[in-house]
DNA sequence: TTATCTTTTGTACGATAGTACAAATCACAT
DNA sequence: ATGTGATTTGTACTATCGTACAAAAGATAA
């Protein structure tokens, strides 16, 4: 039998506590832990400061929340999609699905709630540069179950590729894309307005496109040894 | 005739200025600029707070001669590696010499000082997420010059890819070449110890064999429109 | 030595940080 | 309507921040 909620579960302002959290987000976002105040992140959700005390105890708690929030979800979504792309026949076409799996739940608009999001993805970009250590255990612990499973859904498409190159490649890939999210400008900036760095849709695909070829080069190991190496000394 | 220098173009103790300078490059570019304090620098480098003050007028001063040391020699670094690896005969090679000559100086030893130096590219990966603002502003007057000189000398090599895809594939190289310096040893964790992610020449080959490969990639406009686009949809 | 300039030290000031906590306010069950 | 627990507000405390500045120390030229 299913009973009315009580007032103990039932937030009466869920939106405070949810405006605290997108506030938060959005500026450690994007200018890291240490610059944003407890009284920024209070006066962006239009809150008191000591409603954060309330809700979050203290600010690595509110930083914790937001992982929370986000992770599960996010991960779920990142499974779904990689277990739909591991089902893809062709080789060819299972890698590239596969890299998408990974990439797309990353690039969901910011607003959306479950799929993770750009501004979650941002946020983990920060916070990794800034060594912060909250984000450091969670993601450790959360993070690396599905990046072995992406590792290893990546492998099986490309079985002669080592192990060890495949790593490499794919936490590449997780650099261009947390660096695409970090400065969308630079590229704009660069392609001299010919391209959009912040169009989710065209990163998106110009990222998947040069990284299943990445994926796809040649294994290290038996790549390099006959080859003189060019152009590295020092003197021109 | 040359004179013997005065005690005021003679600094008596380069070593404490030095010290100051080596260790706020160390601290910024692992903990971020707003989570380290002048004290904290202070202490590193064995000196007084103060002294920093009298140096280097404000903890933003410190930042901007950091820079200031930096970019000049990177540069010209670069500026040689490049012009030498434009001189390569063969097309596959001289991009690999090209991804080669942004790449090497990056990772050049943290202590060496005139080569750039993996130090150095960690600080400006750490402010880059922080978006920070007098990095921000050395940085586009600085570094574009330098990008464009590259993204050229690859669109020399692969003139058949539209100059958009050259930006955003040199984009994504940058980003994971931060990221490689930010968090080698996620690269050790999750290869579970069968590769060193703080290796720096491990690094750089796997860097520029992937890179490589990633620009080598068909281009986008004419890659995509006859193939249907497998599984991105949010149902599985 | 003494005078002068550079560098380092010690200390202090105002601003702002995170957080705690009592009072006020609110929403709802009764 | 009223009481009750959840939330919000306002404020205050302590710590630490960046920076200023006078005094001490060190080095050099005469």
């Amino acid at each position: 039998m299913l009973r009315k909620p009580t007032s103990k579960e039932t937030a009466r302002k869920p939106n405070m506590r949810e405006a605290i959290l997108a506030a938060a987000e959005e500026l450690f976002a994007t200018n890291g832990f240490n610059a944003v105040s407890v009284r920024d992140i209070a006066q962006a959700a239009g809150a008191n400061p000591g409603s954060v005390t309330y809700h979050f105890k203290t600010k690595d708690g509110l930083l914790l929340e937001i992982y929370r929030r986000h992770c599960g979800p996010m991960n779920l979504r990142r499974s779904e999609l990689l277990a739909a792309a591991k089902r893809v026949r062709d080789l060819q076409d299972r890698l590239e699905a596969v890299v998408r799996a990974y990439v797309v739940p990353a690039f969901t608009s910011g607003s959306d709630l479950a799929g993770g999001g750009a501004r979650f993805t941002r946020l983990r970009a920060v916070m990794s540069a800034e060594g912060n250590e909250v984000a450091r255990k969670i993601i450790a612990q959360t993070f690396d179950d599905t990046s072995h499973a992406f590792i290893d859904a990546i492998h099986d498409s490309l079985p002669h590729i080592p192990r060890t190159d495949i790593v490499w490649r794919s936490h590449f890939l997780l650099g261009a894309l947390y660096y695409s999210l970090v400065t969308p400008d630079r590229v704009s900036r660069l392609s001299r307005g010919e391209a959009d760095g912040g169009d989710p849709a065209n990163a998106i695909e110009q990222l998947v496109q040069a990284t299943v070829a990445a994926f796809q080069a040649p294994a290290l190991d038996q790549a390099v040894p006959a080859k003189r190496r060019p152009v590295v000394s020092s003197k021109t």
